[in-house]
DNA sequence: CACGTTAAGTTAACACTGTTAATTTAACAG
DNA sequence: CTGTTAAATTAACAGTGTTAACTTAACGTG
């Protein structure tokens, strides 16, 4: 079965099918309910062949995360382009939702369980971290909302507005991830608790005029 | 080793032991890194006669859940009795962090864990479920302001309105529990960032006068 | 007292899991 | 044709939650 010398190219090619495959089986069923064994049967493979390609399953759910928080990096990158900075800066939540929402255990793995491996080493100060792309896109619209002067007057510390903002959307989406099947609350409509959030947060941190 | 005829008293004090042993176990490993041989080991029985009381795992977790919301149920009960209805939310949501913040563990297997779905025949329409409880509490609250017409016009939805409080505050206290150790963010203080969260909740959501 | 019955606990076992070690297979270089 | 080596495999390990079968001790009843 082992046809051998594969090219470098084949290599990578081999390496997004286990991904492509890990990522169907772990958005749909959730991490923890996926196997090695059936991610590899998946794509025809014995589950031992994963690991000739990422050294456990924590490190193909890290690459798999990788890539996709690029991905949302990349939406969000499109979306500094609106020009209106408070525009911008609903554009920003809205996004991030949608990417929290469709994604559900991407987004359990980087915003809601402790990050184990942030070695000092990995936080070179030109990295590309997505994660800290996507802060940054947020804090950068805050500060131009800021110096447009549309926040009330008291506020000024824009690293504070930044994370009440961050943290108001991460509210409705974490609450929506861990306990949406809960059945002794009366749920609103998911789109609706986005959406009334974004309202509370926009007026009550932007100026009236 | 079996000695028999337990008292009824006797079977509920091995069932909390359980729950205790457990209990630390999960808040200090995590819910998953903690198996059902060292929780026994523990309190010196065998892996199996937690079966005995409990029917699985995710039952036991479930009990020790409904316990801690009983506990943090009661103390919200005593901030009810504050007259005015936007001060009592106000408090509520204070006690609600303070708790979070100040059992983070418990915090994060209560409301940042998922547990399995409720099944209906669990949801009796009388069940004093703590977690209903404490839900129904801000709930209540939320009516009481909403009657005292204090919200905003256009708020009529009383669930829509306790959930976004709830999201705002839980999203404060979970980005904290979980991210504060990353470096890569300039975090504000936490009682700077529950403060401003309070104040934009309010003014996002109560009427002007 | 001896009897079965039964509750409370045990050990053995099953079907899994992630992962490592040892082994096979197939293609290339000499 | 013979190594050598990469690519894949099977076997195996230590662990998991959980079920089944078995043991032990105490009780109520003849």
């Amino acid at each position: 079965m082992p046809p051998k010398v594969k090219t470098e190219q084949e290599k990578q090619q081999l390496k997004t099918l286990i991904i492509d495959a890990a990522r169907d089986l772990f958005v749909t069923k959730g991490v923890d309910a996926v196997s090695m064994r059936e991610i590899a049967k998946r794509i025809g493979y014995s589950a031992t062949s994963i690991y000739l390609h990422f050294a456990d399953k924590e490190t193909l759910l890290r690459t798999i995360c990788d890539a996709d928080f690029l991905a949302l990096a990349g939406t969000l990158r499109s979306i500094m382009q609106i020009e209106d900075p408070v525009d911008r800066m609903i554009a920003l939540g809205k996004s991030y939702a949608e990417f929290a929402l469709s994604h559900p255990n991407h987004y359990r793995m980087m915003f809601m369980t402790p990050h184990a491996s942030c070695k000092p080493e990995d936080s070179s100060l030109e990295q590309n971290n997505a994660e800290q792309d996507a802060y940054l896109q947020l804090k950068t619209t805050v500060i131009a909302v800021h110096e447009a002067g549309r926040f009330r007057k008291e506020l000024t510390d824009v690293d504070l507005i930044a994370q009440t903002i961050w943290a108001g959307m991460h509210g409705v989406c974490s609450l929506q991830i861990t306990m949406s099947q809960d059945a002794w609350v009366n749920w609103s409509d998911i789109n609706d608790r986005l959406t009334l959030m974004q309202d509370v947060l926009i007026s009550g941190l932007v100026n009236k005029d």
